[in-house]
DNA sequence: GACACATAGATGTTATAACATCTATTATCG
DNA sequence: CGATAATAGATGTTATAACATCTATGTGTC
């Protein structure tokens, strides 16, 4: 009752290779994926790598975290990270301050404005995530993260 | 003897949601892949976008596609396909012409050159996800396209 | 302590993506 | 047939990504 991939994507024949399925696969799923959580972000002024830097800073608590852990944590890693955080800081979400012991470090954190649009956000998000994915076995989704996690640790 | 998810990420706690550990699995398999890809084809000075094009038209044969069509393969929907195109074009790996029939339609095709690109990008790409894929167990990367595809229905 | 080296981050530049709008052509319908 | 809408694509503009390079600070070593 699913539609192969190569009918989704309009492809004469079908893969000829089952490793390039996969890769394909899990590209178009993020594809999707990521643009249902960008639209749900968009009426707010965020792209999905904001909402995760808002994220990864809520996690990392009062003290904040300095710029390249702010880096190591995302998702998709992106360079300049720099100017991705002058943004943020612009828009008030986010300060920075040169931290006294070593005066390289930028330590990051949420602005009170930062920590109440990103919780305010939870709700909705975890809504669509359970909308989205309410027809699949849950036993399946819980399979689809170990071996997402196994192709992972191949690289 | 795999990373959980929120450890790679250095996250603080595991996701207390099964559906948004789905979604960031995906998300973040994705990216390591699409870094991967990226890496063998920058010294063809190919993005993952514009191979994927290539491999389109290679699929279309020598009647190529349109704008519109070309677009709607992509495994990840860009805006501004035309200047996409325009970029190939530049690069004399595509060519286009207008449709006698409907002037609307622009025709696009792979040049002799975009052809002889794409083909010989073949033996490196698929050996790159054979090696990427190795330990995973066949049926497990089976079961995934399927559950990928499942979730990608529920959109 | 002076030197090389590593690390954190900033900056300059160019290319591409994103967004909105606009033109040309064809289809639809009264 | 003529107005209106729909479709295909192009274009203008701004924001962001990508890439390389540069500065400041800290580490280690002789």
């Amino acid at each position: 009752m699913v539609t192969p991939l190569h009918v989704e994507l309009q492809q004469a024949r079908p893969y000829d290779l089952l490793e390039e399925e996969v890769h394909v696969s899990i590209a178009r799923t993020a594809a999707v994926l990521e643009r249902a959580v960008a639209q749900t972000l968009k009426p707010h002024g965020l792209t999905p790598t904001q909402y995760n830097v808002l994220r990864i800073l809520r996690g990392a608590g009062s003290e904040g975290l300095c710029r390249n852990e702010v880096g190591a944590r995302l998702i998709a890693p992106v360079p300049d990270v720099t100017r991705l955080l002058d943004r943020m800081a612009e828009l008030e979400l986010i300060a920075r301050e040169r931290s006294e012991e070593d005066r390289r470090l930028v330590r990051t954190r949420l602005t009170a404005k930062g920590l109440k649009l990103v919780d305010s956000l939870d709700g909705e998000l975890r809504a669509g995530h359970r909308g989205r994915l309410t027809q699949v076995d849950r036993s399946a989704l819980a399979q689809l993260v170990h071996t997402l996690a196994e192709v992972r640790a191949g690289l």
